[in-house]
DNA sequence: CGACTATTCTACTTGACGTAGAATAATAAT
DNA sequence: ATTATTATTCTACGTCAAGTAGAATAGTCG
């Protein structure tokens, strides 16, 4: 089980890098599109964008296993690491965290807060989101 | 105009330290209840829960004046301190920028947790939900 | 003026990363 | 098996935000 996943959110960032460093992000998108690797593998593709020595590499992908994201086995005499959830359930989680956060902090402007940004952010959404609260209220009502 | 007030969101802390940090929470805390406050009154509050030296409560002070949280004049030879931004405006744009942060990430995602979450936590607050949201295509289709 | 207080500067600390070299262990090649 | 090559681990330095506070400087008041 994966504790924390958002110890820190920064809203300003790109994309996971709000959620993860800027290379441990780049590391984690790596294993997430290659399942698999061996650390010398993850150097070589992160090569391609900048050069990086590959102990660096191995240090973070020490920490990625220290905050319980990746996980790794021998295989062939090296380490093969290979993400422990998949992108999909970590945003998911993410965004439950960092939802529950702000939803603690005031559920009221929270609220039409979301409402507004949703409909900006992407209004087809809008339509799943009350069909979500209907579906919500008949399952309680019920 | 406050550019960014999330720098970053720390889902696991408590209230507005998810924000700020401790002291710099403790510190707004009290400008934000008495007004306008000299640097040493500010001492005094916090002194009541935990020693700190004066210019420890300067430094913080400084900091917050940078970040454009609080601003300041003289009043009689002495600074005095005050909130730049209610705690509700605060609150309001923290959950702006951090909503808009998730909703960039994965808006469909975003929005189930979202009513998942909102209705364990103020289940109240699903009406005016709902009710917002018909306003806001009303709005729309309008 | 001189004592006292306020303000500014500078700095050390910690934690999360980025970064990488040195030391050590393990594997492979000759 | 002995060396050459890699992999892994350790240790460490740089940076940034935030906590913390002393030293230096400036300002105020009796």
């Amino acid at each position: 089980m994966i504790k924390r996943l958002a110890s820190s959110f920064k809203p300003h960032k790109a994309g996971l890098g709000r959620v993860l460093g800027d290379l441990e992000r780049l590391v984690m998108d790596v294993l997430w599109s290659r399942g698999e690797v061996a650390g010398r593998e993850v150097l070589e593709d992160i090569e391609k964008e900048r050069a990086l020595a590959f102990t660096t590499i191995l240090t973070v992908l020490d920490r990625l296993l220290k905050k319980g994201l990746i996980k790794r086995k021998k295989k062939g005499g090296i380490y093969v690491y290979a993400p422990s959830i998949s992108r999909d359930d970590f945003v998911k989680q993410v965004s439950e965290e960092v939802l529950q956060g702000i939803l603690d902090i005031s559920a009221s402007s929270a609220a039409s807060s979301f409402v507004d940004i949703l409909y900006r952010t992407s209004p087809e959404e809008m339509d799943r989101l009350s069909r979500l609260i209907e579906e919500r209220k008949k399952a309680v009502s019920r």
